[in-house]
DNA sequence: TGTACATCAGTGAACGCGCGTTCACTGATGTAC
DNA sequence: TGTACATCAGTGAACGCGCGTTCACTGATGTAC
């Protein structure tokens, strides 16, 4: 249908020596996928040649096939993911303020990456994805120990554990609801994130 | 691969005047290969047709076409999950007793029509299916009065609302969270449901 | 009771489409001599 | 300075596959007479 009026740039093949710049259009190519469609099964070279401006041989040069590829986007959308969210910690900063800002950090990563959180945290098949998933583990992980100093409780507590496990289910609640429900009448994402902190006894004291 | 080996049962034709049984057994199909994937774009009319024995034309002269079964399958699934639901509420229990069955029956839904949920919950494309999810409207509101019942304050208040929607939320990570992370040690749903009523002043006072 | 016919519940073959993948190739650019 | 050559960054044509969809058809079953 629209196929014929492509909305693509056309393309000036790389200076030689620099070959290998276009395996960084095709990965971001495949990463421009992934956040418009939420799918990585949406991902196909056809689609990814289409929008770097090549024939769709040409990314054999690159890559062993579709696999090779979509498993490059995802690596990188957890490393990404790791850098925005992880990077929130500010040395100095209070327990109270560090919580607030991994859990700011983390609904905004998904409201600014709709697409790639729902790879990384809402993807249909877990299976083809093995080992991935390190950068959330060591969230949960900071984050069980941030709750448990906030609480008083020691870091490895039932309490502090199921603490971290609350907020998580709540932080990605927030995260992944409202886009399902966009005519529902939600509260910012501000406010969300507050109730859910003084719900779970992580909140500020005022003042 | 395995198309030559097909696990699917023979068919017998159906008998004169019961030519109508088709269309159940196709919408059937239909729910089968969304509760197994979790994507209504992966409902297609070849595997439907290899699902229940006949050639995909034989499919036309019950629907439209692919959009037709999705949109009919989509709306048998929010019925279903009206019909799950909503049946909980029995008659003359105590607000407590009615939101925490409630609670249970939404997550124990999640947990039995996995694909189902996903695709009512979690889909990726809100566009092509405007007024469904009336079910979930309606939910929301019986939620509010019970939780406004629950925490002493008027339906209509701001505390109800807020209230309710942090119980949806919740309920939607705890519905959510977990099948994607299956190696994670989760605690089991009575537990996280428990969990979750606690933290929004929902709880069934102990005795 | 027998036969012609209508109806019903489907099939088989064919079409164009987009996909992943292979293969031989092309044309520009640098380098050796 | 000129020319042959190697290399590099890709292309075009072709393949088989599964998909949605169309069309003419087939074979079993009931019904009129």
């Amino acid at each position: 249908v629209s196929t014929a009026e492509v909305p693509f740039p056309p393309r000036r093949r790389n200076p030689r020596g620099q070959g290998r710049q276009l395996s960084v259009d095709i990965l971001q190519a495949g990463r421009q996928i992934i956040e418009q469609t939420g799918d990585e099964t949406r991902v196909s070279l056809s689609e990814i040649a289409r929008r770097v401006g090549i024939s769709a041989p040409s990314i054999y040069d690159h890559f062993t096939g579709i696999d090779d590829i979509c498993g490059q986007v995802v690596a990188g959308a957890w490393t990404e993911y790791a850098r925005t969210v992880a990077a929130t910690a500010e040395v100095g900063a209070s327990l109270h303020a560090q919580v607030l800002a991994f859990a700011r950090a983390y609904v905004r990563f998904a409201r600014e990456h709709w697409g790639l959180y729902r790879v990384l945290y809402a993807r249909t098949a877990p299976s083809p994805m093995p080992d991935t998933g390190d950068a959330a583990r060591a969230d949960f992980a900071r984050l069980v120990t941030g709750v448990a100093g906030i609480l008083g409780v020691e870091p490895v507590s039932e309490e502090a554990w199921d603490a971290a496990v609350g907020l998580w289910i709540q932080l990605h609640g927030i995260a992944s609801l409202p886009p399902v429900h966009p005519r529902f009448d939600w509260p910012d994402d501000e406010r969300l994130i507050d109730a859910a902190l003084r719900r779970s006894g992580l909140h500020a004291p005022a003042g």
